[in-house]
DNA sequence: ATTCGCCGCGAAAACGTTATATCCTTTTCA
DNA sequence: TGAAAAGGATATAACGTTTTCGCGGCGAAT
């Protein structure tokens, strides 16, 4: 059995609010008996019990993280950044992997319910009207880091995905390019499949380019679908000189399809991605992508969960951080 | 205000006995209390508290782990089942990240001990005096996942680094390399850098291959280690025909060095990786490597620590997997 | 007809802490 | 000098559950 409290008090011969006082460091304990408290927490090799702790303070220094792919290295960048911050604040992460399987997600939300996690953080935006009934109805902070749904009541770190993606575009037409790719993400995701989507049709528009449905694809952010996708994108008559795909990793899948069938990045096609991820700087050629600030995303995300939980209400329901085109070697001027 | 069982009992007219005997699925309650109870449960949106539950049970259903490094592809694989594991056998995991935070490690252990967890997961083999002591002290069953560490009493699930790496030079011999480089880790590390290193040099050995000192060189398992590295044996006079880097992100580190020396992978020089992370498909060429069974490498350490916890010691302190030499691209026969 | 055992329920005692109330000293200060 | 304030310690009541124990009622076995 563990050693508690009474029996360091036992053994330092003084009561258990005295030990408990030391450990809390609190004021009115002279400092011999203090010694003496020290000597038998060290002696028993005593650590307190943060359940029993947990239960009379009403706090549990846990936070719930779910993440939809902890080897994703987008999200795992992310929530690396998240423990980081969690652990200088004295918080606990309990993370929960939901791998597209939502039965898994609901039953970890309550979860987090019930181990009175004291904020959950929740990195994509699928979340359908049970979910977010439910979400409502636990009040518990939440927020949502690098997607934004559409339920105005949830606060959200993102960058500003619509313009992001249209500079991002807009930099591929300012190499030259008359005809774009693009590789979007799901339509049903407001954050990364509408607003991206949006940011490149009015980019194309804008700059007076026509947009072809042909070269308009959607995956799933993931390598294997940016690769699928370049793959239809290729056998069109007349591929685009320049694609762009809303995840670093679809972007990769693109360049891997593109050396596949004897092209190359980018003397024959350009390819932008999306993220920033450490993927960018791990493939040849290193990849032009338009960079959130994952780092300091997660940092962000961390920031307001505190402040909401210590009761400070934060004024506005988003914070936008600034998005950054990185210029590497997969995109040149068209020829 | 949290409701609380005592309010549904009240709600329901019962006893709070009665509503744990219905939360937890007792018999001895007849069909009317019973639902009677759970409509209760349903209106007021009560959750039980785990806090309190944990501590009248004296169990949690927590588990620790301690990740090197979240952001790599391997740890965070590695994760991802044993995550995946836990929660089909209701247990939550409570991560760490410590990226070379010696202090943070030991902060987290003391954490996992006040939280009470069940069991404790550690993926990598640093551990000086103080945490090895600390680990004994804490009496909570640790198992290694994919190192072991010197001290023979803790479990771990490896596979055989040894006669892995002794495979993986043989294949390199065999296809008729005379001289191959090796980028290890740290000789520090038994699994990773000392028993991989063994097997590289009494492969290399057996089969009268003489071993160049200029052709070795020991890294850190990331990436840049791997480049820098394969630069140093790219400077001198006459560079090995094949290069076997014991992680995947060295030898990416490798491949990248080897092309941006205008070098081709594999016609000039042949590299093989070793972990068979997700990476050695997303690279170009793609990475021939020393496969561990990642997946199961999770499920394995999970099943061996639920055993641990339940009570059922495990006969013997390690589980051996097996390895797999997995042939892709970035090797070929010397010409 | 009495005992025995199972049902079905509730009251109350744990679980290991912190918080509250209380009590005795000592110091401070008018 | 006396009263109030502050210091130092303790006993005890929470915290929200589960578990133990006990107590009727009822059918079956003795």
């Amino acid at each position: 059995m563990q050693v508690k409290i009474k029996d360091v008090a036992k053994h330092a011969g003084v009561s258990v609010t005295t030990v408990s006082r030391v450990l809390n460091g609190e004021r009115y304990v002279k400092d011999d008996l203090k010694a003496k408290v020290n000597d038998a927490i060290q002696e028993l090799g005593y650590a307190p019990s943060q359940i029993a702790r947990s239960l009379v303070r009403n706090k549990t220094n846990l936070i719930g993280v779910i993440v939809p792919d902890l080897t994703s290295s987008f999200y795992s960048t992310i929530l690396s950044s998240i423990e980081d911050m969690a652990s200088a604040n004295d918080y606990n992460l309990l993370v929960c992997n939901i791998s597209e399987n939502i039965d898994k997600e609901l039953k970890y939300l309550n979860v987090f319910q019930e181990m009175r996690v004291e904020g959950i953080i929740i990195m994509h935006e699928k979340i359908n009207e049970e979910i977010r009934h439910l979400i409502h109805k636990i009040n518990i902070p939440v927020i949502f880091s690098s997607v934004k749904p559409l339920d105005q009541s949830f606060a959200s770190v993102i960058v500003d995905d619509y313009q992001a993606s249209y500079d991002a575009t807009k930099y591929l037409i300012e190499l030259g390019h008359e005809t774009i790719g693009f590789i979007g993400g799901d339509l049903q995701d407001i954050t990364s499949g509408q607003n991206r989507y949006s940011g490149y049709r009015n980019a194309m528009a804008d700059n007076g380019k026509t947009l072809v449905d042909e070269h308009i694809r959607f995956g799933d952010y993931k390598v294997r679908s940016g690769y699928l996708h370049m793959k239809e994108l290729l056998s069109i008559e007349r591929p685009p000189t320049a694609v762009f795909a809303v995840s670093d990793d679809m972007a990769l899948g693109a360049m891997n399809c593109i050396r596949d069938h004897q092209l190359r990045v980018p003397e024959d096609i350009s390819v932008m991605g999306f993220d920033g991820s450490l993927l960018t700087e791990l493939v040849r050629p290193t990849l032009t992508s338009m960079e959130q600030p994952i780092q300091e995303m997660g940092r962000a995300t961390m920031d307001v969960l505190l402040k909401q939980i210590s009761g400070k209400k934060i004024p506005t329901g988003d914070v936008v951080l600034e998005h950054r085109l990185v210029i590497r070697e997969s995109c040149q001027p068209r020829i």
